[in-house]
DNA sequence: CGTCAGTAGTTGAATCGTCAAGGAGCTGGT
DNA sequence: ACCAGCTCCTTGACGATTCAACTACTGACG
């Protein structure tokens, strides 16, 4: 018995299934044309270029960046070649590997940084009221709280 | 002279950021296992079944679940080769393609929606108000239209 | 009519992501 | 000390997507 989707929440889906499709395709295209930056690859390197040391661990960024740890290796390998980050065996624990955001990495982030600010601006926010955007953080923080399965958040405490 | 993001707008766009990248992943992973079907063809499947006659012409077709034409092609050949779809020709013109929705793939639309209306209702609609249905679907749509330059919009008229 | 710009769609190469498997190092119980 | 099982990460094969041609047709203009 699939309970289905009311007029208001079909109407409010197909919207944010649009900007889901929309957004990100519209997103790398800017980052690909000006800075020839995967989105994801634009945030693994924020990520990075915003770290103590400018360095992070693998699993950490994966997290940090919403990925599978696999696509991150593999990403993480691409931008090795092109000199923009290094691999360095973590101190603390021999599996691990950081990844470290070299000078040359550095340069792009800030060079890509405004133009994908920019866009950002342009697509999201200059199309928001200030109640808007607050309602959106909350609107989406709600969802992420479903879609992360974040140790905390269940009821009652475990011893 | 960058505009940077507010500390609001940051905080807004991180949580929406998280969504554009978890949300999809999410949805095509619950597909793939209960119904072999990537979002996007699901999403293509779903425009046709509700299409009169169950046929819809590429080019309109591509529009409607937010993709190229060229992935609805190779989308539509792979299709086609599980005897989901099949390609007509136009009567009324000599370039257009048809896709037509077979009723071995309409079986699979209907055997997959269940599951997958179950899933986004529990990942998204379970955790909003009614008033933040309403808010979602307001704030998507006002990034839509920057996203989509319809022909509408622009200021004055054109003669 | 012929031609020429524009539209609809397909194709192939290259890139990117996923999935399943595996190497290597840590950790806890005995 | 050992070894079983876990975590961290990489790898390779495969599938999906993009990008840049390319074909085929239309419609307008002279």
């Amino acid at each position: 018995m699939t309970r289905w989707l009311t007029d208001e929440e079909q109407r409010a889906w197909r919207q944010l299934a649009a900007v889901t499709m929309l957004l990100p395709a519209a997103l790398e295209s800017q980052l690909q044309r000006d800075a020839g930056l995967t989105h994801f690859a634009y945030w693994v390197l924020a990520m990075l270029s915003e770290a103590p040391a400018r360095a992070r661990r693998m699993s950490e960024l994966a997290a940090l960046a919403h990925g599978s740890q696999s696509r991150l290796s593999h990403l993480v390998s691409r931008l090795e070649e092109r000199g923009w980050v290094r691999r360095e065996r973590a101190d603390d624990d021999g599996r691990g590997q950081v990844a470290v955001l070299t000078d040359a990495g550095y340069d792009v982030v800030v060079a890509a940084a405004p133009g994908h600010v920019e866009e950002v601006r342009r697509l999201v926010f200059d199309a928001l009221t200030p109640d808007q955007v607050q309602a959106l953080h909350d609107i989406c923080a709600a969802i992420v709280a479903r879609l992360a399965p974040s140790p905390e958040s269940p009821k009652s405490a475990a011893s």
